[in-house]
RNA sequence: CGGGGCGUAGCGCAGCCUGGUAGCGCACCUGCUUUGGGAGCAGGGGGCCCGGAGUUCAAAUCUCCGCGCCCCGACCA
């Protein structure tokens, strides 16, 4: 399930310090002071962030500014995505990308403007984006013949393309994606997890056979739960959504669902099998084998940076974020420290000594030669950052060839290590990082398990449950869709999924209803 | 789109009630001392106080009208 080892060679571009870490292109202020009383209650760590059982929402915002991962922007709903916020969803896109070429991909682009009357021909996609449009009336300085859509996805223009594409079965299966952005007009926003604009992929597939275009798109269901727990360390649950919950146009969607830090779900990605709704719309025909004339099944699968906001709320703690080995920007830290200047000079030799050799082993490593800031804010500071793994070194260290280590996902004392020689440091980073990353999804599966609560067989336990406790619910269903809705404006809990893992188990009764079901649903409040 | 809050230095805020020409912390710059878990001292730079109109000898402060942002609820990857 999970590839080990190659997955944290650093590949993102030279393992050489990258640009945004030079003390000039940082952001010329670091707030420290907040005015909130909370602080004062945290003297002792002097946090810049709110802790999570405060207010997770703003816990959430202050670990954007202070890791420097975005910043608003001067359009509303918009966001600003600073270059170490970036360089995760690179990691993510490079990670994404690999995977869509090995399975046959490949890239193409597509249009950002998509003319009305595409999106009009599917009734249910139209329907279901109408509200959140951004359209074109004017381009040149005239009123428009026909107004064109911010493409809020692009089934309609591809498929517009497809139609063209395809002739024969000889052409497929036909396997696209994009990298773009999007655009969908949110009241309610916030950054990474829901913006008006935001990027993404968009995987767009058309197959000969429902059986086919079905396998597809479990199939890439099945590459993004791999990339988010082999690679983010989120676990994941792979599910069908409701009808309620199904994408404008689909026949049956499927989506990961991760348990975010304060209990609620974030779908992380999903999957749509969409049958002849687009190829009938925009006429996409092949010939088979007996010439005969046949309607192609089309897919479409995304995966957006919201999954970047996914990775922060999974593993972020009170110090900041915690981010998976992977897709860290930087996955070694050096602080050097010293007393006095002839201990700087040696140090700082020794240190670059091994930010050279780690380099080396393309592991993304950097040497903090910050002037003027003490060890102590040095550590902080990248912990707040994320870091997975950090190395210090001093006087000491110097003398007895060793350096100390320190795991981002344990805290403080626990996750230092004293006394590593420096000798083979590199042929041991791998094992290292690869130790936080199963500690850090050691500790979200964990964190699930605790929170999922099995067995409620009555409606007022489950109202109850809700109330109090929070989590995912994991329940027998055989409710209609207005109950889903009723029970959604009751309890704020909306039907994630039905697990693809738990159906077809034995039945039990429904919490709702009393019938008996072998359907298997979770629900959770939701991001 | 409803309810609430806020616009003053890069960031966070005080000043407004009771008008008199702008202040604090952090950040930034310089110097010295520091540096094994968020350093100290000294000096320094930085403001169309959201915009417009009005009241007044005088407006960050009072009045009116805009605009913007944030937070909380209904739609959504």
């Amino acid at each position: 399930m999970r590839e080990r080892v190659s997955l944290f060679a650093g590949r993102l571009s030279s393992a050489a310090d990258p640009c945004y870490l030079c003390p000039a292109h940082r952001a010329p202020h670091r707030s420290r002071q907040r005015g909130a009383s909370h602080i004062a209650e945290q003297a002792m760590t002097e946090s810049v962030i709110t802790p999570r059982s405060v207010d997770y929402s703003r816990w959430y915002l202050d670990v954007l500014r202070e890791a420097e991962l975005t910043e608003d922007s001067p359009v509303r709903g918009s966001m600003i995505i600073k270059p170490y916020g970036y360089a995760i969803w690179e990691a993510v896109q490079r990670e994404l990308d690999r995977r869509f070429k090995a399975t046959g991909h490949q890239n193409a682009y597509f249009p950002l403007f998509i003319p009305m009357s595409f999106l009009e021909k599917e009734a249910k996609h139209v329907e279901g984006f109408s509200p959140e449009l951004a359209i074109v009336t004017i381009g040149g300085g005239k009123q428009l013949e026909e107004p064109l859509a911010v493409r809020p996805t692009s089934e309609t223009i591809i498929g517009h393309a497809f139609s063209r594409w395809v002739k024969s079965y000889r052409d497929l299966p036909l396997l696209i994606n994009q990298w773009a952005n999007v655009v969908r007009w949110e009241l309610r926003t916030r950054p990474f997890l829901r913006t008006t604009e935001f990027l993404w992929q968009e995987g767009h597939t058309a197959h000969a056979t429902q059986d086919d275009a079905l396998d597809e798109t479990l199939r890439m269901l099945d590459i993004y739960a791999e990339v988010a727990e082999g690679v983010a360390a989120i676990p994941v649950i792979k599910g069908q959504k409701s009808e309620n919950e199904r994408f404008a146009g689909a026949v049956a969607t499927y989506a990961i669902e991760a348990m975010m830090g304060n209990g609620w779900a974030l779908q992380a990605g999903t999957s749509h099998y969409l049958g002849e709704n687009f190829s009938r719309v925009f006429n996409i025909q092949y010939l088979d084998v007996q010439n005969e004339q046949h309607y192609v099944h089309t897919t479409s699968w995304g995966v957006s940076t919201r999954f970047v906001g996914a990775v922060i709320m999974a593993h972020g703690d009170d110090r900041g974020l915690r981010l998976p080995p992977a897709l860290a920007p930087i996955q070694v830290v050096i602080v050097p420290i010293w007393r006095k200047n002839e201990e700087r000079q040696d140090v700082l030799a020794y240190a670059r000594r091994v930010r050279d050799d780690l380099a080396a082993a393309e592991i993304r490593v950097h040497l903090d030669e910050r002037d003027g800031l003490t060890p102590g804010f040095k550590f902080n500071d990248w912990e707040l950052r994320g870091v997975p793994l950090r190395l210090e070194v001093g006087p000491r260290d110097v003398r007895d060839n060793c350096v100390v280590v320190a795991r981002r996902h344990l805290p403080g004392k626990e996750g230092k290590t004293f006394g590593i020689p420096s000798e083979g440091l590199a042929a041991r980073v791998p094992g290292l990082l690869r130790e936080v990353h199963d500690g850090l999804y050691q500790q979200a599966l964990a964190f699930r398990q605790a929170n999922t609560r099995e067995g409620i067989d009555d409606v007022a336990a489950f109202k109850k449950h809700a109330e109090e406790a929070g989590g995912f619910i994991k329940v027998h269903w055989a409710g209609s869709n207005e109950d889903e809705l009723r029970l959604k404006e009751e309890t704020k809990l909306t039907l994630r999924c039905f697990p693809v893992s738990e159906q077809g188990g034995p039945a039990g009764r429904c919490f709702l209803t009393g019938q008996l079901t072998n359907r298997v649903a979770v629900f959770s409040r939701a991001f």
